[in-house]
DNA sequence: CTAGGGTTAG
């Protein structure tokens, strides 16, 4: 009879090569129990003072979220080199903490480290603002870090995110350098694209030397901002070859453009070409699953949409477990929560999300303060974002503060804020304040706000029968009239405003002079059914004119 | 270690 083998207890040898094993791909380990097993065992094994050891642990430390361990780790070296101040400072920018990012810069500096090449790569990358990228800028000329080109093209791509005076600092760059490559050549591309300069982009990407892919996609994304679609599909037919982003890019400028005339036959091609990207076994991505989705939801793609989902589905969920983790995921959420009433949970959820360890961004305080529109929380976040996270706030945030103080009746202070705020207001801005005069019977003060509106949107007929409303609630019939006559005028040079949603391959149009061209019995069944609903409940209808 | 497509206010 033969005995099984027996089980055998592990080797000191073994346990020790796992632990070597383990070490070697530290600094990718992004299992916090895993990790903190390990910094024992350093610790243990008095090798947290090693080299090679030391930046591994920082940099794991740091993707775990354990900064206060990883500057531990730090403070115990008597002499940090170059490199593992690097990875400290890399370590800041991953938690979202430039400012100690600099920090650590200056004492460096302070203590004679030189700063190398990567130490300044990483800089740029915590800056924020045109201000901070010129002090490292300075410093490039300075030392003379041109001849390691990730540097200066590190230093294009982060000024063409500063904006237009960015974009001409930008160019500053690319023109000093006496070398190039395809990346100087890409960064300088969708910096100019950004800014909407196409045609220097266009310049640019004719005169360079080698074009790849994201040279392609970049200059795609270009005539696709600019809402030129039929000269971005020239582009996508013409280039070499096509990836994800060149998909996801041509797909979403068809599904999102705003041109009812043209949106059917686009719809088709956006909804086509998504098949084909299939057929071409092209796994779509997040990105291409973000930007077609809330492109097919502007437009009511329904089909598209649809189809996305399916896709999403078709993975076993696995995006659906990766998104979970994902920011995009909880500012979806939150906005979600917002725009359908349900403020409170919004920011409940922005609780949750801050106690599991997000650090809120930018859009996530647009949904946060969207939410807020019907609490009074609103401009405690506002000051709150900038104070405690240090997000510098955009014209969409003053747009929700201003929204919400218009809901509230504080007509004069949202005024106040428009005026003073930094950016001009725009036309999301102006009509939020028309409601909110109608909201509130202000007649004077939405004569001002429609003559701002007309001049950024002539030919809105939409503001004319706002504006309509509020005579009519303020009784004055004789200037309802006048309204209406100047809403016949637009009408009869443009196309009155229609709400397009496709159905199981056609589209259905609703316009304000209602034609309806299918299901008539049906569509007026289902608006029966809402009135009589309506009358079980309590609501008051508000009475458009 | 640098470059391309993404979430957002009426």
């Amino acid at each position: 009879m033969q005995l099984p083998a027996p089980i055998r207890a592990p080797t000191f040898l073994s346990r020790r090569r796992l632990f070597e094993q383990k070490l070697a791909d530290l600094h990718k380990c992004t299992d916090l129990n895993q990790l903190k097993q390990l910094h024992a065992l350093i610790y243990k094994s008095n090798l947290h003072k090693d080299p090679f050891i030391a930046p591994k642990l920082i940099s794991a430390l740091s993707l775990c979220q354990q900064m206060t361990l990883a500057i531990n780790v730090f403070d115990q070296i008597q002499n940090p080199n170059a490199f593992l101040c690097n990875t400290l400072i890399k370590a800041y920018i991953r938690n979202s903490e430039p400012d100690k990012a600099f920090e650590v810069f200056r004492e460096m500096r302070w203590s004679g480290i030189f700063p190398d090449n990567y130490t300044y790569l990483f800089l740029i990358k915590a800056c924020s603002g045109l201000q901070s990228v010129k002090m490292i800028h300075a410093h490039v000329e300075k030392y003379n870090l041109y001849s390691d080109l990730f540097v200066p093209n590190s230093l294009i791509d982060a000024y063409s995110k500063c904006g237009l005076m960015g974009v001409k600092a930008a160019k500053v760059v690319f023109d000093v350098m006496e070398e190039r490559d395809v990346v100087t050549y890409n960064s300088m591309i969708s910096g100019l694209v950004k800014a909407g300069e196409l045609t220097q982009a266009k310049k640019l990407f004719d005169g360079m030397p080698h074009r790849d892919r994201v040279s392609w996609n970049a200059i795609l994304d270009g005539y696709v901002k600019a809402g030129e679609m039929s000269a971005a599909f020239q582009i996508f037919e013409k280039m070499p070859s096509r990836d994800v982003v060149s998909w996801s890019t041509v797909i979403s400028g068809y599904a999102k453009t705003g041109d009812i005339e043209m949106a059917k036959g686009l719809a088709k091609e956006a909804a086509r070409l998504y098949d084909r990207m299939e057929e071409a076994r092209l796994k779509p991505d997040d990105a291409t699953f973000v930007s077609i989705l809330s492109a097919s939801a502007e437009s009511g793609l329904l089909g598209l949409g649809k189809k996305v989902h399916q896709s999403i589905l078709r993975r076993h969920g696995a995006y659906l477990v990766q998104w979970k983790e994902k920011m995009v995921t909880w500012n979806a959420m939150i906005h979600g929560l917002a725009m359908h009433g349900h403020g409170r949970k919004a920011l409940q959820l922005f609780d949750r999300m801050k106690q599991e360890g997000f650090a809120p961004d930018k859009v996530t305080f647009v949904g946060v303060l969207a939410a807020c529109s019907q609490c009074n929380d609103g401009i405690h976040h506002f000051y709150s974002m900038e104070n405690d996270y240090g997000i510098a706030p955009e014209i969409e945030h003053y747009g929700c503060l201003i929204d919400l103080l218009g809901r509230g009746g504080r007509l004069s202070e949202a005024f106040r804020l428009l005026h003073n705020m930094p950016f001009e207001p725009n036309v999301v801005i102006w009509s939020s304040l028309l409601r909110a005069c109608r909201m509130h019977n202000a007649v004077q003060l939405a004569e001002e706000v429609l003559h701002q509106l007309v001049k950024l949107e002539p030919a809105g007929p939409g503001n004319f029968s706002m504006l309509s409303n509020i005579y009519a609630a303020a009784g004055d019939w004789g200037s309802v009239s006048n309204a209406r006559l100047q809403i016949r005028n637009i009408d009869s040079k443009r196309p009155s405003g229609v709400s397009l949603i496709e159905l199981n391959d056609e589209f259905h149009e609703f316009t304000v002079m209602i034609q309806l061209t299918l299901n008539q019995t049906e569509i007026y069944q289902t608006i029966k059914g809402l009135n009589q609903h309506l009358t079980k409940i309590p609501y008051a209808p508000s009475i458009a004119i």
